[in-house]
DNA sequence: CGGTGGGTTGAGGTATTTCAAGGCTCGTGG
DNA sequence: CCACGAGCCTTGAAATACCTCAACCCACCG
């Protein structure tokens, strides 16, 4: 509940990566603002629109009855979310930091689709490009100890968001946890283990900046 | 490798289910068998085909260098499998007992695909669907503990295969465990807890056919 | 009948969780 | 400007859920 500022026909912003094909379309773009901790979208909420992240992180999770949280995926700058073939969201959304997004309204697209052959493959791949996430982040949660779950968690973070050297975390050991399946201490021991290891060191006392001093070695540690 | 039944044009079965809107298309269509144990593709293969389950079951898994497993489903009478809009196999597949099968070849598919929105529409679904369960099971296998994720396992069996009362499990308890991302002692210990509780009876011998005697009562510990 | 492939159960071990304490940073308000 | 509390992180010690190892049972099958 904050500014929402409405992208005009002059400057519409392409609805980058994956939706190349939809950047001539005629879909109403707007922005989006939410505080640090805002929810985005709630779990069985009519899917109303898509969203990509403009700027910020976003976490999607789904929770049990007893407050057991598990993260499903960190979406960060250029990430589509929210996508649901269904039309009902089956995660809740959150910002992890004050973030930007950017929105199309779902009915649209889905419009589309019916008409334009690559919104459609479009679509297609995308969906099937979470799914290949889910699938490999089940051999994690179900297989993998908690050395290798930090690990791969490094590596995938350290792919998506390292600049000049340092991948700055936008999220706290407990969002750590809650998607690798752990909790916020084991977490903190792996990467303590990790450090002491000389593997990866920390940049600020936050210990939110991390730099990869040995991309092998952690390779070696995600099986 | 064994008999291999092609479908002539006389019997041409449909591929039922989600894939409706393909009855009427030239799809080649055939059959094939596969013995207990036998692979039917492997993870990184090409993926020449897709599969429909028509008798049998077959588990798709990935493993860890060192044999650790993690099976991300199990495939009954009437699913589909194998589909990859990747065009590379992610998981490998496998007979659990002696299993008949139905092809397509994927590039038909894919080509159909592009000229008919319906079938296109249909490709959708079901990699959403996958992705649904996916997401689902990543919950439980990052946040339920062993008698939770061996409820849920009963319960969606029970949804899937259970015929005149009794689920007749086609898979054994390692299969489960690797399903659930536990150990094969870790899922009998909870099954014997459950019929303890009086939840649920064992008819033969084999413990593989599974009476639900009090469906409530375990659908209070799947969260 | 002996062997093999499940399955169950017990005892002990261990990775991870739980509980607890303490440190650092930062924002707010006196 | 400093004190204070809240949020976040780390670390230690104790508890525990699950795993590992092992024994045993039963059904099936050549």
């Amino acid at each position: 509940m904050f500014v929402n500022l409405n992208a005009g026909p002059s400057n519409r912003p392409r609805f980058l990566g994956e939706f190349g094909s939809l950047s001539q379309a005629e879909l109403s773009l707007s922005e989006f603002r939410y505080h640090r901790g805002a929810e985005i979208f709630g779990e069985a909420e009519l899917a109303e629109y898509v969203y990509q992240v403009i700027d910020g992180a976003v976490r999607s999770y789904k929770l049990l009855s007893d407050g057991r949280r598990q993260i499903g995926a960190f979406h960060l700058a250029g990430d589509i979310f929210g996508l649901e073939t269904g039309g009902v969201h089956r995660f809740t959304a959150e910002a992890i930091v004050d973030t930007a997004v950017r929105l199309v309204k779902r009915v649209s697209l889905a419009h589309v689709a019916e008409n334009d052959a690559a919104v459609a493959r479009d679509l297609l791949n995308m969906t099937a490009s979470n799914l290949k996430h889910a699938e490999d982040h089940m051999l994690l949660l179900g297989r993998k100890t908690s050395l290798e779950r930090v690990a791969a968690f490094l590596l995938e973070m350290d792919r998506r968001l390292t600049a000049a050297g340092v991948m700055a975390l936008p999220m706290c050991r407990r969002d750590i946890a809650d998607y690798l399946g752990l909790t916020l201490e084991t977490v903190s021991r792996a990467l303590s283990a990790l450090h002491d290891k000389g593997i990866l060191g920390f940049l600020g006392q936050t210990q939110r900046q991390i730099v990869l001093l040995d991309r092998p070695k952690l390779a070696e540690l995600d099986l």
